[in-house]
RNA sequence: GGCGGCAUGGCCAAGUGGUAAGGCAGAGGAUUGCAAAUCCUUUACCCCCAGUUCGAAUCUGGGUGCCGCCUCCA
């Protein structure tokens, strides 16, 4: 089987066929950057840091371009109200961006352009659209006539003439006023009184937002590119817009696959900054939620369909991940047993680079097929995510007893099955941008007035000395004692007994 | 009102015609003075009704409930 992708455009779950055989051209619609980003963008990207490894590990060469919208009225009210320039916020939620997105293990785009990077691009574009009558002037504005664009509607199954006798009794703004009809979108919009602005045939202005997605992809990618990404909640207006204005233009399809992922949802309801339920990615990593805990709590649902963020969810993630980076910790090439080094996750190699999967035990070749299948089935990464589970049980399990210092345990993790096994986990935790995380949460308390290694020694021989003299309310009292200050006694065979902080 | 989507065990979530993956939680057992960890075992008539079929969670029709988009939004 090959990958199968649903396509909003058509309705349907599609064979992908790249346009050109082996490679694949991707815009991703990224962030409008007036503030931080909240888990809806950790999911959306995550998931299509997901479909670029998977198609990477398929062997593609890859092109995936995300923008970032700088130019935006967001962004100046955010100026406003901080008494900075649209560029200072712009700068430094792009900053944040990219350290969020860098946590979470999702690749960096190969190229990520700005709107006020892009501004030839779009003014080249909407002249192009004037010239063939698909624009319209309207007092400093330029405006798109969805009436002379054949198939507007096409993506979100919109029909215009409906459209137009619900919208009919709508708000007549200024701007609507404006409009020939109430799905016109502008082009550019003429600047106001003390906006920053920048120059235009058109006169002083700046770009509608739907239009510098449509140059972007143009610009960097072509006039038509195999897949094109969002949220759900873009398909319409903006996706619809993108589409009339790019096929407007060029008289060619945008693009050939249109892939949107599910919403993230608190209560039922989505995640938005209007209801006031959003959880920043940093605020929660920041709480002691690992990264890699987040990637698997949205990994286990599908992507496009909602996703209900709660606090016990997560709570299993995390309890889940614990196991997966135990397992994932004894596979790594650093040394078994070891906490630190965390492995190198953001390369992500071809399968046949990696290695031939003929090459493959029976068992571990079956494993990596159903893997694949599930994969290719829309990226089903909760079926896919069982077979990393599966794969992990044998290693979780002796990694545990490494830990605690079990001998034989050290001689089975030098098996030849079990090393192989511990490689193909690996490789697929990678395809899932899964990689070992040095032991999470656990802040170095000791500075803050902490028991020092000598007094919690001293705890632990007198616990050996009640023991051995049968006071176990004593012992337990002192194991107690110490659990509520984090730390672990772990009593092994022998009479010995260890403490993890 | 228009368009689209979803309803599977205590929770999350796969499964799209042949009697239900996986994770979390729970239960029982082994082990342990206790605890932790580990190992074994175990927990579902798939929202309701009707239909198609030898056979349906899976197809068809109807119903109920929930969500998203239609304004900025990942």
């Amino acid at each position: 089987m090959t990958l199968q992708l649903s396509n909003t455009l058509t309705r349907s779950v599609e064979e992908f066929r790249p346009l050109e055989p082996g490679k694949v051209s991707i815009y991703c619609c990224g962030v409008t950057v007036y503030d931080l980003c909240h888990l809806g963008h950790a999911r959306s990207y995550i998931n299509w840091d997901v479909l670029r490894r998977y198609l990477i590990w398929s062997g593609y060469a890859v092109t995936f371009v995300q923008n970032y919208t700088d130019i935006d009225d967001k962004i100046l009210g955010r100026a406003a109200e901080e008494g900075t320039s649209m560029e200072a916020v712009s700068e430094r939620n792009i900053e944040a961006f990219v350290a969020d997105m860098a946590r979470l293990n999702i690749l960096p785009a190969d190229r990520m352009p700005r709107a006020t990077q892009s501004l030839g691009a779009i003014r080249a574009l909407i002249q192009v659209l004037e010239a063939k009558g698909a624009a319209y002037l309207a007092d400093g504005d330029v405006y798109f006539a969805v009436m002379k664009h054949a198939g507007y509607g096409k993506l979100s199954g919109r029909d215009l003439a409906e459209q137009h006798d619900n919208a009919s009794g709508r708000v007549a703004s200024e701007e609507e006023a404006r409009k020939q009809h109430p799905f016109d979108f502008a082009l550019w919009k003429g600047a106001k009184p003390g906006e920053p602005s920048f120059e235009s045939p058109w006169g002083p202005g700046r770009p509608g937002w739907h239009i510098e997605c449509s140059a972007m992809v143009r610009e960097e990618l072509g006039d038509t590119i195999d897949i094109h990404l969002g949220g759900a909640d873009l398909v319409f207006p903006h996706h619809e817009n993108e589409i009339a204005q790019s096929e407007a233009a060029t008289g060619k399809e945008l693009a050939h696959y249109w892939l949107h992922n599910g919403m993230v949802n608190v209560g039922g309801e989505k995640m938005s900054k209007s209801l006031g339920n959003f959880t920043t990615i940093r605020a929660l990593l920041d709480s002691g939620v690992s990264p890699m805990t987040l990637r698997l709590f949205v990994l286990q649902a599908h992507y496009r369909k909602p996703l209900d963020f709660t606090a016990e969810a997560l709570e299993a993630a995390a309890t889940g991940w614990k196991g997966l980076n135990a397992a994932l910790g004894l596979a790594s090439p650093a040394a078994p047993g070891t906490t630190g080094a965390s492995t190198e996750g953001a390369s992500i190699t071809p399968a046949l680079v990696a290695g031939d999967p003929s090459d493959l035990p029976k068992e571990l070749a079956e494993a990596r097929a159903r893997f694949v299948a599930a994969m290719d089935d829309d990226l089903n990464t909760s079926a896919a995510l069982a077979v990393l589970f599966e794969l992990a049980k044998p290693l979780r399990g002796l990694a545990n007893r490494l830990e605690r210092g079990d001998a034989a345990a050290a001689v089975e993790a030098t098996s030849a099955a079990l090393r192989g096994q511990g490689a193909l986990l690996l490789e697929l935790a990678g395809v899932l941008g899964l990689k070992q995380e040095a032991l999470a949460g656990a802040p170095p308390q000791e500075a803050q007035g902490g028991l020092s290694d000598a007094a919690i020694d001293a705890l632990v021989e007198e616990r050996r000395a009640a023991k051995a003299s049968r006071d176990f309310a004593r012992a337990d009292q002192i194991r107690a004692d110490l659990k509520a200050q984090g730390i672990e006694l772990v009593d092994k065979p022998g009479g010995v007994t260890e403490w993890l902080r």
